[in-house]
DNA sequence: TGCAATTATTTACCCAGGTAAATAAAATGA
DNA sequence: TCATTTTATTTACCTGGGTAAATAATTGCA
């Protein structure tokens, strides 16, 4: 029989080790991790509000300006005013553009190499086991 | 078939929101998560050396440190010179011992609520999934 | 119209993870 | 013995999560 404290233990311990091999990864490009999710999101949605971004992303909004703001400094996005002022729109730089495909293959294959032991069953057995967890009785998931 | 980048991003985020639960319930004993793992830790296993704890819990030296400085700040903890200058013990303090089984309690009650929604050979099973993320062919878990 | 409430973003400040480099003590070995 | 290497811890600094409170612009409504 598992211990629920093992099991909480080890589910943060083993998002700490991707984190870090994927910051590792990320190392050569000159990005961390949370920048290069932002970048798949803008990828994925094309230009969005900060709002958007924080809200798909499940953070919080400043968490969200702090890591723009170094996004805008090393020239991956850029924030013009919306017509509503008080928004920001934030968008892919050219040269994110032209980089992006290696990253996302670099990504994608790490992605593979962590997920190898498993098999496309077992992945998905474990996306839903995972979702499941913090879910109360009659209560909707959280993610 | 759900694609392996939102199995990372899930993981992510529910250890986020677990995390952020864990806070919540810890915050009326003036407590952070991470402060909790160590006390549970020494709970366990009796006073131990930092390096003891930094290479269990499978953190950075430092880390650790700087989580030690603040919880002898707030007497949770002491640190004593050991025979070999170097090294620092680590020990609970009597005040930490009393508190100690009533914040016990709370964490279980937070993870038995956190898991209510798993039968216990689902959780066995995400346990082991969980394990086998991040392990090449044959290499040993980090873990 | 004009004031109050709401919304988007930012600022300031926590905790928690990481790396690189500095100290200080102990262990090693020529 | 004593210089070198190793080990334990710390310091300084980075990213990335959080909260509370401050701005600034927009919306709503009497």
């Amino acid at each position: 029989m598992i211990s629920k404290s093992d099991i909480f233990h080890n589910l943060h311990q083993q998002v700490r080790f991707i984190t870090k091999e994927v910051n590792e990864l990320l190392k050569q490009y000159h990005l961390y991790s949370s920048q290069w999710t932002i970048l798949y999101c803008l990828d994925q949605f094309g230009p969005m509000k900060q709002t958007d971004i924080w809200k798909y992303l499940n953070v919080e909004a400043p968490t969200t300006t702090r890591t723009l703001v170094r996004m805008e400094k090393s020239n991956w996005i850029t924030r013009i005013e919306g017509s509503d002022k008080r928004e920001r729109i934030v968008q892919l730089t050219p040269e994110a553009e032209e980089r992006l495909p290696f990253i996302k293959e670099s990504i994608q294959k790490l992605e593979e190499s962590l997920l190898s032991q498993l098999s496309t069953e077992e992945q998905t057995e474990f996306y839903y086991l995972l979702k499941r967890i913090g879910v109360k009785k009659g209560e909707r998931p959280h993610v």
